[in-house]
DNA sequence: TAATATTGTTATGCATAATAACATAAATCA
DNA sequence: TGATTTATGTTATTATGCATAACAATATTA
């Protein structure tokens, strides 16, 4: 088989990010399915219990996902008894979403094993390499328009 | 409002891959709009240009998706008249995909219009950075397992 | 008070991605 | 050689991620 040339593609900085995120990504996922969570909502518990009593609104701005895309994760971490909603008594508009404690221990569960699967994947770079990477691409990240 | 922590999930690389990521994707999208090319697509014609020739499941093996995946993107680009697909006289199970004319004169204005889009969202950014920063990209992308 | 904005929700559609099952053709092997 | 296995492309189906329009209830503002 002759080797396919994606040099083209190998320019861009997005091609890179794409399939490196691709990789962890993979990982992430098997390493989440035995605890039945996918990304967004392991990344919605993680943020519920470290920011207790924030609204659907917020939580969905930090995740970069749009409303209406954020009730199906609620409605879902709430059924499983991780979540509360709490009408908000000075905005009755709003849920105030807190964690329970089922949702604080596969908060302690879950967080073990992402950092160490992280860590393994990862445990062939650099400390101080992934650093500067991360710095890169927080810059990256600013960058955003609007 | 208060800030909301998101500490917790900045430990971890894959959060400030898929997080800057999405910036360049969200880019990438409305560069591409005009050409009315998804990512897919566009990947896809570029390497079909790249690798004249090429059959689809060499194609959707590099660019990691699986070959039903690929069916209708090669459907789309074909009717598009972008692209042929002809039988292999040595292996008549598999198609040879090369670009037409339209093909690659699309090729050479999308891939100058992307090049410039993330160029400028890259603009406030050190080249050597960014360069160090794909060879640790590399290094998690040949980390994968399997 | 009237007009406007915000919060959460439903409905809908598009894009990305994975799996099972299949027909055709090629390769292997016994 | 013939039988079995493998490879290629396809259809169908499903899950997931992500965006927009429209809406009811509530809050804010002009």
């Amino acid at each position: 088989m002759t080797k396919i040339n994606d040099e083209t593609l190998r320019t861009f900085v997005g091609y890179h990010l794409k399939r490196s995120f691709n990789v962890i990504q993979s990982d992430l996922i098997e390493t989440l399915r035995p605890f039945d969570l996918r990304m967004l909502t392991y990344s919605a518990l993680v943020l519920i219990v470290d920011n207790p009593g924030l609204n659907q609104s917020r939580l969905s701005q930090i995740m970069d996902i749009e409303r209406p895309n954020l009730v199906v994760i609620i409605d879902e971490l709430e059924e499983r008894e991780l979540i509360t909603r709490e009408r908000v008594p000075t905005d009755r508009r709003s849920y105030a979403l807190h964690p329970t404690e089922a949702g604080r221990a596969l908060y302690r569960e879950t967080l073990d094993a992402v950092t160490q699967h992280e860590a393994q994947l990862l445990s062939g770079i650099a400390p101080g390499q992934l650093e500067q990477m991360i710095a890169t691409l927080k810059l990256i990240e600013s960058a955003k328009k609007g």
